[in-house]
DNA sequence: CTAAGAAGGTTGCGAGCGCAAGTATTCCGG
DNA sequence: CCGGAATACTTGCGCTCGCAACCTTCTTAG
């Protein structure tokens, strides 16, 4: 098998599709979500994830796994939820390196403000243009391509919040 | 139809798929075009596209629909092509307002030396992990999304290439 | 007990790029 | 012909974010 022969025609469409698709959508909605409510999508994406784990925090290297952010910018992004006041930072008891990043209530409430904004966006966009059999068709085809060779991390390990 | 009910099981996977996906794939196909081409990945399209023109320029408009870049963005990267040595600027005798972005030998070739490095990529972290059904199917449903409601810009109207 | 190494986060630096405003040119109504 | 609107691109500005280096804390071998 020749893994270098040219892509065909199907393979050059598809990949095209993923790459020109995702930057137009991402803009779109990054661009309501900031003229509607002022967050960018990755502050989004952070604070939905928040709200749904345990005690709504989670480790800075989890969300960076999960965001689609590396640990650096994820630092840079939590900096500025903290200044305003979406997202606080904890220590951990059982271990001094790791810090969590928790919801505040305005940030819950922020994300509660904000979600109809992104819901709607989302579904105009994207999910309501696809039939049940494209999204399954997506999700399956694309889905495994992230959790390829990158080892996903476990869940947290520490006791005591501090 | 409400279209603000939420998303169930199904649509979600299929959009952060393709959200994380794409945010994986392009990172790591930047990086080792980065690292053993010196180029990046908006360059290395902009040169491909150009590559496969007639004569082998483009209006920047053109280029700037067709590249995941807004025309504030491609100024600046042709700005850098031109630097480099790769692209070079020509005004159009017909309209001065418009501008194409040209090919030299240089970016040429050094578009032929990038792209086993790039299709290598492509092919490693995308194109070979999907069935050629799976290929379709992106493209099908993905495809779309992106002509949606863009407006799609009609051919090159210059005669005079000056 | 101690030193080496790994792991979790954070920072210095700089590149990339979007938005809004600006410039130059062309089009069009009267 | 003339002036306003549209088009094509460019620039000022500022924010985001990745990489590499760094600090701190934990782990493990000797």
């Amino acid at each position: 098998m020749a893994t270098t022969r040219p892509l065909d025609a199907r393979e050059a469409a598809a990949f095209h599709a993923l790459i020109r698709t995702h930057a137009r959508v991402v803009r779109i909605l990054e661009a309501e979500l900031e003229a509607e409510q002022g967050l960018s999508l990755p502050a989004y994406e952070v604070l939905a994830h928040l709200s749904e784990a345990p005690d709504r925090r989670r480790r800075m290297t989890e969300l960076a796994s999960f965001a689609v952010l590396t640990p650096s910018g994820l630092t840079r992004l939590v900096d500025k939820l903290v200044r305003d006041g979406l997202v606080e930072r904890q220590r951990c008891g059982t271990d001094a390196r790791v810090v969590y990043a928790a919801l505040t209530d305005a940030g819950f409430q922020r994300l509660v403000d904000a979600y109809p904004t992104h819901l709607r966006g989302v579904r105009e966009h994207v999910v309501d243009r696809l039939t049940p059999a494209q999204l399954d068709a997506v999700a399956e085809a694309l889905g495994p391509l992230t959790t390829g060779d990158g080892p996903e991390p476990s869940a947290a390990d520490c006791t005591e919040p501090a």
